[in-house]
DNA sequence: TCAATAATTCATCTATTGATGAATATTAGT
DNA sequence: ACTAATATTCATCAATAGATGAATTATTGA
C-alpha cells in the first residue's frame, strides 16, 4: 500500500504529471516544515505517487528540493529584474507594489525562502537557495543604495543603517510573520490588503524618514 | 563512546549539574535548528552528558523542550509584566526600551520563539510555547490596544490596524531576522546599538504615525 | 553501618528514514 | 512488429531515530 490509487507496477497510459506534483508538494510541504520534517513518504502521499519517484526524477530528497527552488524562484527573479532602480522617492510606491505582486500571488513562497534562511547556515538546502536568491538580494541591495537612502534624501540625524533595517522590516516581515501572530494580532494580510499596504508603508517612511521638502499629501 | 569524558557508570562524585547542561543545550540547540533536526544524541554531546539522562530527568525529548520552554521564558514573562501600559505616546520609548532590554540579553531566546512558531501549528512543540508565550502575547495585545493606536493618537488616514502591523514589524524584525539577511544588508544587531534602534524606532512611528501636536524634537 | 534513593553508563529494541534495484507496463522510433 | 527508452510499483537495505531497562556507583538518612 504505497500509493493511494491502486495501480499495478509498469508505465500508466497517457501523462500523469508526477513530476510537476512533486515539485508543487515540494514548494507546499518545505515552505510549511523544515527540511528534516518533511519525509519523502510524505511528499509522495501528499502528490499522490510512489516514493520512488523522487529518486527516478530528482535523484534525491535534496534534488527534489534544489529542482523546486530553483524552477519556483527563477520566475520571481525575472519579475524582479524588471523593477527599475528607484531613484526618488515617489519611485518608491511603485517599487514597493511591485515587489508585493511579485510576491503575494505564492504565499508559499516568502515562508520557503524564510525557512531556508533560518535553517543552519552551512547546510546544503541554504547554499541551494543562496545560489539563486542572492540575487535578489543584490537587487534589493541597489535598491536601497540608489533609492531611499540615498545620500542628501534622509531627514537629519537618522542613522541610514537603521533606516534600511526599518525599510526591510516594514516589507518583510508581514509576508514572513508566523501564521499564529498575525491571527493574534488580527492584522490579516490577504492580496486585497496589499495596495493599502504600500500606501501605509510609502507613508509611514515619507513621514518618519525622508526630509520634508517634496512631499505630495499621498 | 558515548560520551567525550570517559567516565565508568555510576553516579559521579559532587553534582554534575546534568539537568542545567540540558536545559541550557535545548534553549541553544532547538533555537538553532528545528526540533525535528535535533536529535537527543547531538543535545546530549552538547551538553557532555549520555543521552539517557534526558530520559532520566524529562520522560523524552519532547519533555526536554517543554522544561526549557517553561524555564526559560517564565522569568521573561515575569519581567514583562512588570512594564506599565504605555497611555500616553511619551511613554513608547521606555516601553520599547524595556522589551529590548529583556529580549537582547538572551538571544537565542526571540529566535526560539519565532522559529516554534513557524512549526506546524497542530504540533506539540507549539502548543507548548503558546501556553506560555500567549501570555507574553495578550500584554503586547494589551500595550497596542491601550498605547500607541488609541483611538484620538493616530494620524488621520492612517489604518489602525496597518498601523498595529508597522510597530510590530519595526519592533520584532530585528530580533528574528535571518543571520543571512543580516550580514547581507549590513545592519548588524547588537546590544551597543539596542538604545539607537529605540530611539530610531520612536522617531519613525511618531512622525509617521501619530498626530503632529506634542511631539519634541527626540 | 546499612539500606534506600539518586545519578549515571551502556547495550539494545523497534520504528522510521532515505535510498536502491529489480520487475513491470507503456510509449516512441525504426 | 520489434526494440529501446520511459515511467511506474514494490520489496527491501542500511542508517539513524527515540526510547528503555539493567547494571553500576555515589549519597543520604535511619
Amino acid at each position: 500500500m504505497a500509493t493511494t490509487t491502486e495501480r499495478a507496477a509498469g508505465r500508466p497510459k497517457g501523462d500523469s504529471d508526477a513530476r510537476n506534483r512533486l515539485i508543487n508538494s515540494a514548494l507546499v510541504l518545505f515552505g510549511a516544515n523544515s527540511f528534516a520534517q518533511v519525509s519523502t513518504r510524505e511528499l509522495a502521499r501528499h502528490a499522490e505517487v510512489d516514493a520512488a519517484m523522487i529518486r527516478y526524477y530528482f535523484g534525491s530528497k535534496l534534488g527534489l528540493f534544489e529542482s523546486m527552488v530553483r524552477e519556483t524562484l527563477a520566475p520571481v527573479l525575472a519579475s524582479l529584474k524588471s523593477i527599475p532602480a528607484a531613484a526618488a522617492p515617489q519611485d518608491l510606491a511603485s517599487l514597493m507594489q511591485t515587489y508585493y505582486q511579485v510576491m503575494a500571488p505564492n504565499p508559499a513562497l516568502p515562508r520557503l525562502i524564510v525557512r531556508v534562511l533560518h535553517e543552519p547556515e552551512q547546510s546544503e538546502q541554504q547554499r541551494i537557495l543562496l545560489d539563486v536568491f542572492s540575487q535578489i538580494m543584490d537587487l534589493s541591495r541597489q535598491w536601497l543604495a540608489q533609492g531611499l537612502v540615498k545620500s542628501g534624501q534622509l531627514r537629519e540625524g537618522v542613522n541610514p543603517e537603521l533606516a534600511r533595517l526599518s525599510l526591510i522590516s516594514l516589507m518583510v516581515f508581514p509576508l514572513i510573520a508566523p501564521p499564529v501572530l498575525i491571527k493574534q494580532f488580527g492584522v490579516d494580510i490577504n492580496p486585497d490588503i496589499l495596495s493599502d499596504l504600500v500606501k501605509h508603508n510609502v507613508g509611514v517612511l515619507q513621514q518618519g524618514l525622508l526630509q520634508p521638502h517634496a512631499q505630495e499629501e499621498q
